[in-house]
DNA sequence: CTCTCCCT
């Protein structure tokens, strides 16, 4: 009676009875776990079960047709070809709770548990329900096992897999060449895993690839492998001791190879993109050719677009190569060479008139009702805004295209703007820089412009200058960037250059090892033991200058000695991922007590920019920026940022976010620059230049905050894994009287303030914010010898890269600043500098000398004059100076120049042979330089004997103290 | 008055 009365109120909604049910059914051994996202999953599916169950009774209650058949009808879809004998066994799915339950068998010590006001028939039907449920799935993992089989099998490729893997079972090198669409990235490694290789390691140039190839080849196999597809990129991995197929970068392959370089965790390597000839894969390739021998049971895969083939054959011992067709629509080519008049504007500026002419041909001549959008190739951000600026007139005139433009310096969030839909009858035109061309794959586009140009690094290595020109494009970029119209079907290529123009492109790129200065590579050479690198058999041969150029450099940093051996300081050098002038900032730094600032701005110049270049045009973001400047220069303001943001970071409540937002600031940037200083300090430890740090006591109460905290971040994390489904949003038209823009940003900004900041939780949970405040000391002010230090060890490491101010710099214009190297005349400031607006920090004022001359020692010297330090030259329409730092000239000069040489009166200093000091007080002078030989003396002993030691961890208390007095000794004398 | 693109 009791039973049946409860029966009747039953509500399979109420939480209590959900919670007492999933206490009963789900636990660990469960086939759904209690809490779990399934236990989530499976509630919403109960419901729409139980919705069903009530139709159907309603319509097949005097149907003979069983209620069982009913549902399987209804639930899926599924294909004829499933069978019921992959249905799980029943008797496992329960709990021995449940079990009992259902059995009526309950002991009577269970009393507590209290389950005898659950109605049996509940009980049984819940049972039911999680049987469906169970079935269901199954079914719906069949189904897409049959579809992604079909899949699978009709890719190009697949004919070719019992091929491949006799090629490779014969072969230790084979090299497939296949076109887009071909499938090779993802089927290679499934068909050599499933042939019985295991150890496979697949080698990306980018990071995305690495990602997006682990997560496909993982859903091909259903996950039935769970972590058997993973993928490795530097700060991330999906890695675990099941894996049997990992995606990496090349990149981090080849630091794998520097620690281990039998690298005996890999049974089969595959390169892939071969034929994109980065640095990081020529120099992988010349590695293994010299581990083959070595390592006769490893298998080596290279593959590649159907491009240049032989060489790589040629290179492994005429390696055999297997060729598979790739699978793209047709695509029509139309070569409409620009008219003479509109190829040389006047104003050096790109003449928009013939891409606009094109848009207005696509508009003739396809419905609107077709598919099919529009992607523009371009050189760089300035030809894109031009011909941007033209469109969008016509665009917002007809109602018809939504104008994108696509290129590395826009922030993020506007590069994921090409993914998005557009309203019916409205075509996307999205014009790009060759970041569409290799680094990002949109779907849809059915037309392609081609401008048939193409902006390049090059290196001067006399004036240790980076050269960014254009260049007409190769042949195979022709191709490559042709090829991106036939993806989802047949296609277009509209090309602004003759047939003939064509026929005389050179047939491919020039390989980025015969562009760049090769400082890194012969460093990185040297540490793996490869011998001399001028006779280093690398696939195609670097120019002999570049590689003279780079040991010259290193020796002259001391890198290499006078043998060409890697020094102490070339060693430790070698084994931090950055360029050489950071490395050597790190080194210095962490023999100070100012590691920390010298950690972020080491991370700070490591990463891409984090102020946006759009924003220098909203002068809110100027505004806003203005606080964050720092006087001394680039690097400090970049310091700057980065403890406010880890300022605004700790502090709970505040939004990160929106703090960036306003700012101009892409935060992408700022969490990379955590990972990275991080990675650098654990580095500088492991080789013992920095002192493992004590740990630190937290009192309970924090500790169990941050556990707790720790534990909702995890929750939201695995929430947003569960939701991630990425929703493509509709783009809307720009409005043709005012932009709606602003509006539609303030909306679109609130909706994501709403949803969780997953950046910012990832970043929570790898970091602990309130530590790495304390540590990096953001909240607190350097004092002013303490930012005297900072830059010195900041200019060490820039070393020689020092510029000196053009003598008439004060007659002229903020913009017209020159500046001088040894080797460089007539260099300005990059308009992104804090110098270039302004210019006065870098000029001697003659009001400011009376107050500087406070100092004894500096009387009368020209302590006023200021050398700049620079990151980087780079010439683009000028040579620019790319983050500057001014310090005080004769200080500076005193603790950096290589040589110092003064005439017998003491009245003038010449600086390495170019910089001229003159000197008021000689006796002044004579005490300065003994001075500043002594701090250098100290300062190269303390590195010395800290770089010998970095094999034993053992200092004595004598060493640090030893240490401890000269170093504030130097700090003393250098402040 | 401004910079192609990756990566350890």
């Amino acid at each position: 009676m009791e039973r049946e009365g409860s029966s009747n109120h039953w509500d399979w909604n109420n939480p209590e009875t959900r919670r007492r049910l999933e206490d009963l059914f789900f636990d660990e051994r469960g086939y759904i776990k209690s809490k779990s996202e399934e236990s989530k999953e499976f509630w919403v599916f109960f419901e729409r079960f139980q919705r069903f169950q009530v139709l159907q009774k309603q319509k097949t209650r005097r149907s003979d047709v069983g209620e069982e058949e009913g549902h399987k009808k209804k639930l899926a879809d599924l294909p004829k070809e499933y069978d019921p004998r992959y249905r799980i066994n029943m008797s496992i799915i329960l709990s021995r709770e449940a079990e009992r339950a259902l059995h009526g068998h309950q002991k009577k010590g269970h009393k507590s548990r209290n389950y005898e006001d659950i109605p049996i028939d509940k009980l049984t039907e819940f049972k039911k329900a999680i049987l469906h449920y169970l079935d269901f799935n199954q079914r719906q993992s069949f189904g897409k096992l049959t579809k992604l089989r079909k899949e699978r099998s009709s890719l190009p490729i697949f004919q070719y897999k019992d091929k491949i893997v006799q090629m490779v079972r014969d072969h230790q090198v084979v090299v497939v060449a296949g076109d887009t669409g071909c499938g090779k990235s993802t089927q290679v490694p499934q068909y050599l895993l499933a042939a019985g290789f295991g150890h496979i390691a697949c080698t990306q140039p980018r990071r995305i690839a690495c990602i997006s190839l682990a997560k496909r080849v993982g859903f091909e196999s259903l996950n039935q492998y769970g972590s058997k597809v993973g993928y490795q990129i530097r700060f991330e991995s999906s890695r675990s001791p099941a894996t049997k197929i990992v995606f990496l970068t090349e990149g981090l392959l080849l630091r794998q190879i520097q620690r281990d370089s039998d690298i005996p965790q890999y049974q089969v390597l595959i390169v892939d993109e071969v034929h994109e000839r980065h640095l990081h894969s020529d120099f992988l390739l010349g590695v293994l050719r010299r581990l083959l021998p070595q390592r006769p049971d490893l298998k080596v895969i290279l593959m590649s677009a159907t491009i240049n083939i032989k060489l790589f054959s040629e290179y492994f011992d005429q390696a055999p190569v297997l060729q598979v067709p790739g699978r793209l629509f047709p695509i029509q080519v139309i070569y409409q060479p620009i008219p003479q008049e509109e190829a040389v504007s006047k104003s050096e500026k790109l003449d928009p008139r013939p891409y606009l002419r094109v848009v207005q041909a696509i508009d003739h001549k396809y419905p609107t009702d077709e598919r099919g959008d529009l992607l523009i190739f371009l050189s760089g951000v300035t030809e894109i805004s031009t011909v941007q600026e033209a469109i969008q007139v016509y665009a917002t005139h007809t109602q018809r295209w939504i104008v994108l433009p696509l290129h590395s310096t826009l922030s993020i969030a506007e590069q994921d703007k090409v993914f998005d839909l557009t309203p019916p009858g409205v075509r996307k035109c999205i014009i790009s820089t060759n970041i569409a061309e290799t680094s990002v794959t949109i779907d849809g586009v059915r037309f392609v412009l081609d401008s048939g140009k193409v902006k390049e690094m090059s290196f001067d290595p006399k004036a240790k200058m980076q050269r960014l020109q254009e260049f007409w494009i190769s042949r195979a970029s022709a191709e490559q960037r042709k090829g991106r119209a036939g993806r989802t079907g047949p296609g277009v290529c509209y090309r602004l250059y003759a047939e003939s123009d064509y026929d005389a492109f050179a047939a491919y790129p020039v390989p980025e090892i015969q562009r760049v200065a090769l400082d890194a590579l012969v460093l990185q050479m040297k540490s793996m033991g490869l011998g001399d690198p001028r006779i280093f058999p690398f696939i195609e041969q670097p120019p002999m200058s570049s590689i003279e150029t780079a040991i010259l450099y290193l020796k002259d940093q001391g890198a290499l000695d006078v043998y060409e051996e890697l020094t102490p300081i070339g060693n430790l050098l070698a084994k931090l991922p950055v360029d050489v002038v950071i490395g050597k900032m790190l080194i210095l730094g962490s023999l100070f007590s100012l590691v920390e600032p010298v950690l972020t701005i080491a991370a700070a110049l490591s990463v891409q920019s984090p102020f946006l270049r759009n924003a220098t045009n909203n002068p809110e973001c100027t505004t806003a920026r203005k606080p964050l400047e720092s006087d001394h220069g680039d690097p400090f303001t970049l310091l700057n940022v980065f403890n406010e943001w880890l300022q605004i970071k700790s502090n709970r409540g505040s939004n990160s976010r929106k703090w960036c937002r306003r700012r101009g600031l892409e935060e992408q940037r700022l969490y990379e620059m955590t990972n990275l200083r991080r990675q650098f300090k654990e580095l500088l430890k492991d080789h013992g230049m920095l002192q493992e740090s004590e740990t630190r006591t937290v009192d309970r109460y924090r500790r169990q905050r941050q556990h707790k905290e720790r534990k909702e971040l995890h929750q939201l994390k695995r929430e947003h894994e569960r939701t991630e489904k990425r929703k493509r949003k509709v783009l809307k038209l720009q409005d043709e009287e005012l932009g709606t823009s602003s509006d539609e940003d303030k909306k679109s900004s609130k909706e994501r303030n709403n949803s969780v900041d997953i950046q910012d939780v990832k970043f929570k949970l790898r970091h602990n914010v309130d530590e790495l405040r304390e540590l990096s000391g953001a909240g607190e002010e350097l004092s002013s010898r303490q930012l005297s230090l900072l830059k010195l060890i900041v200019c060490h490491g820039l070393y020689p890269q020092l510029a000196l101010p053009d003598s008439f710099n004060s007659c002229r214009k903020d913009s017209d600043q020159v500046f001088h190297t040894k080797s460089k005349q007539g260099i300005v400031l990059h308009p992104t500098s804090v110098f270039s607006s302004n210019p006065e920090l870098l000029q001697v004022d003659e009001d400011q000398e009376e107050v500087n001359v406070n100092d004894s020692k500096n009387r009368g010297l020209s302590s006023k004059h200021q050398i700049v330090g620079f990151v980087s030259l780079l010439e683009t329409n000028k040579p620019y100076l790319v983050n500057c730092v001014r310090l005080p000239a004769l200080q500076g000069l005193l603790l950096l120049a290589r040589s110092l040489d003064t005439n017998t009166d003491c009245c003038r200093i010449v600086c390495d042979g170019w910089i001229e000091m003159n000197m008021e007080d000689p006796e002044n002078t004579l005490h300065l330089i003994s001075e500043a030989v002594k701090v250098r003396l100290a300062w190269e002993k303390v590195l010395r004997s800290r770089l010998e030691k970095s094999n034993r961890r053992d200092f004595d208390e004598d060493d640090k103290r030893r240490w401890r007095r000269e170093i504030d000794g130097l700090r003393a004398a250098s402040g």
